[in-house]
DNA sequence: CTCATCAGTTAGTCATGACTTACGGTAAGC
DNA sequence: GCTTACCGTAAGTCATGACTAACTGATGAG
């Protein structure tokens, strides 16, 4: 699925971090590694590898590059969870429910 | 912060089929084994990831253990991720706009 | 044209983690 | 009691990827 590279992209603490800024407004590259602990290029890799997840989308001006983020990949992560919301509250419910019934006849009553 | 292992965990292609299975309801690991290409200690170790992140639990039943998802750890991705869709949305809009004036200057040629 | 600035790419190193095999531990059945 | 089934853990192997240093490419100013 394509989900698979935007989770393996916000997988990275660094990536994350990028992927925070970014949030805040966009940012061109030495921005970005100016205030990281690690150097340009590094900032530069993880932003291809953001691109290619469509969480990021890069313009040129002059001889900087600007990014920012890109709500595609962002939805397609979103779309998946929820996918598995309901179905997983549902589930929840159940599970507390018979665990209720277990402690019934283990126990003998519950609270009103 | 606690979202950073949620993520680490569904950045495995293997865990998240262990969840997707999870979410079509609960199972334990011999059955999550079958059906999967990988070794059931294999699965053993996923669950303890998954669970360590907040994204399942378990629950004993005879000799076997019985795991099912968990909101908790769903939910704090979907927080995170919530906290920055309108931010990115907005940044997007803006970022179209700007696009339009540059286009509307020049008049839209463009190279052969 | 020349120089300086900003960014992407390559080569190489090093740590992390995904996997299998082998082992130990516990609950149910004979 | 013994045996079987199921699961978690330890040790060890191997691939992936995050990082730096050095190079190449493109744009702007003088």
């Amino acid at each position: 699925m394509t989900n698979a590279k935007a989770f393996a992209a916000l997988a990275d603490p660094t990536r994350r971090e990028v992927f925070e800024r970014l949030a805040r407004g966009p940012s061109a590259v030495g921005e970005l590694a100016h205030g990281l602990p690690v150097s340009r290029p590094a900032v530069s890799q993880h932003l291809k590898v953001l691109k290619e997840a469509g969480l990021v989308t890069d313009r040129p001006d002059g001889t900087r590059r600007v990014y920012q983020i890109d709500p595609k990949g962002l939805g397609q992560i979103r779309a998946w969870l929820d996918q598995f919301w309901d179905a997983a509250l549902e589930a929840f419910k159940a599970e507390v429910e018979r665990r209720d019934e277990s402690e019934d006849s283990d126990n003998g009553k519950e609270e009103p």
